[in-house]
DNA sequence: ATGAAAGCGCTAACAA
DNA sequence: TTGTTAGCGCTTTCAT
């Protein structure tokens, strides 16, 4: 069934159809009511696509993403989608796998311009309105999209300022904000697990962290400041001597309460659940012997007992914002390139003692982010 | 750029560079040549949507998801987007966002008819030549795109026997292979820890736990068959009950040892995290004093201490299968109808004792699911 | 081996 | 208010 179909079944001609399909044009109710009788009966969908190849505009959106199965990943995904059907605009998704392509390698996120050209050109070819780019780690990187001549947003990653619209969230803001709440509850013996060193994220979480001990006055021992890789075995190991001042110690090894922190602040989630998993070993209790904090609000810090401290990425309103953005430009070309960073929400959990009160147990209002964006 | 400015500039015909472009009809070598050039000189790209239009085929595939952030999605969107890579053919996402809607109820997960009709609607407007239903629950539901017209596979659901194709996997088999295997390493006393009552995971999950108990000649005990929802906290709840015999008890509630399970199998991983940590509060070590197994292989389970036996689903290949399934039926749209049920990789982590050889650590080969589909 | 020409389904300028 | 008509960029049949 083709619009020129319902055309002659309606005695109009496909202009006076479109018209009516398209709320354009002045139409007499009368043979507007007639039109969409005939459509209704039918059953006739239009063909998008026809009309785009007049129109050069599809409403199509590329989402190009680095890995689909990185956590953050469809969490952004779904706030672009959240857009997407308020705008009547339609996403085509795009996926390089890197995750299996790289081994989990942070370091080799670079040399897949080839692949990224192609999957571009591909986008290109289904005439996509613009371009958004998800990457699987959050960073700096060339602007690899600066070759599509099509309006582009990074999400979850920037490039150079002024080449092209991002979106990101404060990291450095929110290590400090936790790292303040920890200070602020009394804490002055606060020690560090940190995260891959050749990672942006670390470096500003550390930056943050650093920023508040600064501020309250406070030195970081060297030996209080560990890399954990982000990972969960590395934590806590790093957490293990800390507190023990060896490696792989037990509950004997325990230095003197006055030679160990209060609190460690770990760069995720997972090195934290690490620094329970050694507190638990040691015999030391949460958050009475020990204060936790963690950072990216994965969905076990919420059962683990008791709740951790940790900051959440408003990933969802990133991707709403990241489309929004794109939009505009798709809008008119002449937009300003904007950088976007927001900023998270602190999740307090009572993983964090609290020593002018006494009381460890801390009000846990988490919700999970609000998705009106 | 289009086609007809790289004719005049060849000078030849744009069904001539058309040939070319596609590698159909006899074309001279020297011509071919001719508009290659002209082609990679002018960076020309071809409109695959305007071929779409005359062709009557699009290679779009769309992918209706139910919600993009549950778990299991984006893998099995992975395993599409590998063979659609291959295949050159692209996938329009469609997110129907359920989890937002339903406020995470099990059981009202109907009534969505009309967003999906929707959202159909559109993507047969994109000219999508068939579409794959990503289920958020594993289920039997109503075939809801039955009204496409489209060739259509059902992925982590099914509809009525015949209707159209599904790719699933197999829980009953799994769960009974999980429960054969610690019958194997000498348990007798088992008690498990089930999903959602109403959840048809949870029921077949049960029924393959049920049998390979009756087949060893093992009954379960009333007190030993409790529920968890497939909840963390629940499932905690639940393990202390069967330890103790009483609500929330503590270590001195213990039960004798002839009185408790020397295993426990959860139907989900974070109930068998419960499990580890009902077992901690009570003083029991894992797997020495208790043995547990999961369901699901969540990322978590290779972190813990001991590792959890687990099942893990085959995403990545049910997405890999379903677009294949679904290929197959666009080219020949007299294929059958078939639905495929995979069996699960059973994970063997050392948090299951061995009686047999009183040894319980167990070999750990884990690796992720082979992308290799 | 190559070209002319008729569409695919729709939109939009222009005419009536 | 409605209709005529010329495309959008490409494929494909039928001639040559």
């Amino acid at each position: 069934m083709t619009l020129k179909e319902i055309a002659q079944r309606a005695g109009v001609s496909t202009a006076t159809v479109s018209y009516v399909i398209n709320n354009s044009g002045h139409i007499s109710e009368e043979t507007r009511k007639k039109v969409q009788d005939i459509i209704r009966q039918t059953g006739y969908r239009t063909n998008k696509l026809a009309g785009s190849l007049r129109k050069n505009r599809t409403g199509l959106i590329g989402i190009l993403v680095e890995d689909i199965t990185v956590w953050h990943t469809p969490y952004i995904i779904d706030g672009i989608n959240r857009l997407a059907d308020e705008k009547n605009c339609y996403t085509i998704l795009s996926n390089l796998q890197m995750v299996r392509k790289i081994d989990n390698s942070f370091d080799k996120l670079t040399g897949f311009q080839k692949d990224i050209d192609k999957a571009v050109q591909t986008l290109l070819g289904l005439q996509v309105d613009g371009i958004i780019y998800i990457g699987m780690h959050d960073r700096l990187m060339d602007n690899v999209l600066r070759k599509a001549g099509k309006p582009v947003v990074y999400c979850y990653c920037y490039t150079a300022d002024g080449e092209a619209s991002s979106v990101r969230y404060d990291n450095e803001k929110a290590e400090y904000r936790i790292t303040r709440n920890v200070i602020d509850r009394g804490h002055r013996r606060i020690a560090l697990i940190g995260g891959y060193v050749t990672s942006e994220p670390a470096r500003l979480r550390r930056k943050g962290f650093l920023k508040a001990l600064q501020e309250a006055g406070i030195t970081l021992p060297k030996s209080w400041d560990e890399c954990g890789e982000y990972d969960f075995q590395k934590g806590k190991a790093a957490a293990i001597r800390i507190l023990t001042g060896k490696d792989g110690g037990t509950k004997k090894d325990l230095l003197p309460r006055q030679e160990r922190p209060t609190a460690m602040v770990a760069m995720n989630d997972e090195m934290a659940l690490g620094v329970y998993n050694a507190a638990a070993e040691l015999g030391l209790r949460i958050p009475e012997d020990l204060s936790v904090t963690g950072f990216d609000d994965a969905e076990f810090t919420q059962q683990l007992i008791p709740p951790l401290m940790t900051a959440q990425r408003p990933l969802h309103k990133m991707g709403y914002s990241a489309l929004s953005l794109l939009l505009e430009r798709i809008e008119d070309e002449s937009e300003q390139v904007t950088n976007i960073i927001y900023p998270c929400r602190i999740i307090e959990g009572a993983s964090v003692s609290d020593f002018r009160t006494g009381d460890s147990t801390v009000k846990d209002d988490r919700k999970t982010e609000e998705n009106g964006t």
